[in-house]
DNA sequence: TAGTGGTCTAGACCACCAC
DNA sequence: TGGTGGTCTAGACCACTAA
């Protein structure tokens, strides 16, 4: 029951707030249905159109899938949609194509100075490394190193497979739902492992994208670096519109 | 007037392209009130509620900008709107500043073959080319080539005052408003010219940054490489959220 | 005080989906 | 056919701005 009428924040916002706390909770599961509008404006004391409005924000937000005619679904997870959200990897000519993902190595060690201070832990936390290899029409394209605490993934680090959309993985085993990204750009020439693992010449420049993504409830989950070698494919993005 | 019942595309929507279209055509110039909401809707024959949602869109997609109590505007363009949008430079402990613009050469000549393919004009025709260079506290970070076509900013090429933030320019003079961009990223070698400008050897990786930007009624209307020093700054992504 | 946008409600009707 | 979300309306009241 929200309706405290001595509010400074609006009821929709307090009612977007209480159901996000429930998908953040797990109260609500990703593909599961939600109570209808007016169910739910009836538990929380107020009328659909302010449902409505707190479910139309969450959708625009991608938390909630809306449906006309069958209902509001928690969002599942679409490794598409995250491919071309986080990772818009295209050919010289605009097509999108989807890399395959090598997994190179994969350990459990402290997060380091550079990573705990990117995600806000201590340098000495355990930290799962993992160290994979993109690749486009079999051949390399970007080699990244990818960080999660342990504290939040437990046990990632012993784990046998990693599957190639990681994001599946942090959401199924770990109800773990990624929602955003920040990423810090430049050019860099390629280091001898790089370059071993992309297969160009040393000190050829890479683009590098540093990502600190964030999960739902604000936490800071991955650290991720990725080199790409950019001779004939490029990263897009699209602002604005 | 609106309001024709066959409709196959909802009323507010329908409101929303109407007032666009009276934005791009200058009708209501930038920084100018809007009629206020029940004048709106009288005049569309919808009710206010429907205005309301319409304009409540275009003020998320920053094409107006309604405060309580005064009105609803037509944007103007904001600078650091588009600097933090459309190019967001940052230091290395995330510091944001306002990169200084010089220009070094100016001047109407064919679009050439790969600006006319990303502007969707021909080869032959007359555009200007500009060439600037983006410094943070004096020193060369960003080295770009921006053209125009002439048909769509006639005499830029003969101007001789070019203002650092070129957007207004284009605004201003032109009522042109850039409101969206595409952008490919990647990593090249400096070339001879790029080095000099930027003052760093030549060969060093630089991030390019090759950008295709957008008017309100669609056109594209510019055409600009960056390149981009980025020993000690970052080029800045947020994404989801 | 008058006028604006912001919130909230209540209810009608439509479009779509599943059964 | 029944239930869902989508659109649209009408009207009340609040919050903010400006004169």
């Amino acid at each position: 029951m929200i309706s405290e009428r001595l509010r400074q924040t609006p009821l929709y916002e307090q009612v977007r707030t209480e159901i996000l706390q429930r998908l953040v909770s797990g109260y609500w599961k990703p593909g599961e249905p939600l109570p209808n509008e007016f169910d739910l404006a009836a538990e929380f004391g107020v009328s659909q159109g302010t449902v409505r409005r707190a479910l139309g924000e969450m959708a625009a937000r991608n938390l909630v899938t809306r449906i006309q005619g069958r209902g509001t679904f928690v969002r599942e997870y679409d490794s598409r949609w995250a491919l071309f959200h986080f990772f818009h990897v295209v050919e010289a000519d605009g097509t999108r194509h989807e890399p395959k993902t090598e997994l190179i190595s994969h350990r459990l060690a402290p997060a380091g100075e550079r990573v705990a201070k990117a995600l806000g832990i201590g340098p000495e936390d355990r930290a799962t490394w993992m160290e994979r290899v993109r690749l486009l029409d079999g051949r390399p394209v970007i080699y990244e190193t990818v960080v999660v605490p342990d504290a939040i993934f437990p046990g990632l680090g012993l784990v046998n497979v990693i599957p190639s959309s990681i994001y599946v993985l942090y959401e199924q085993f770990y109800g773990v739902l990624v929602s955003t990204a920040e990423e810090d750009l430049s050019a860099l020439p390629a280091s001898a492992e790089a370059a071993r693992h992309l297969g160009i010449a040393e000190g050829t420049p890479v683009l590098a994208i540093e990502r600190i993504a964030g999960a739902l409830d604000g936490r800071r989950v991955e650290w991720r670096l990725s080199l790409c070698d950019t001779r004939e494919h490029r990263y897009r993005n699209h602002l604005g519109g």
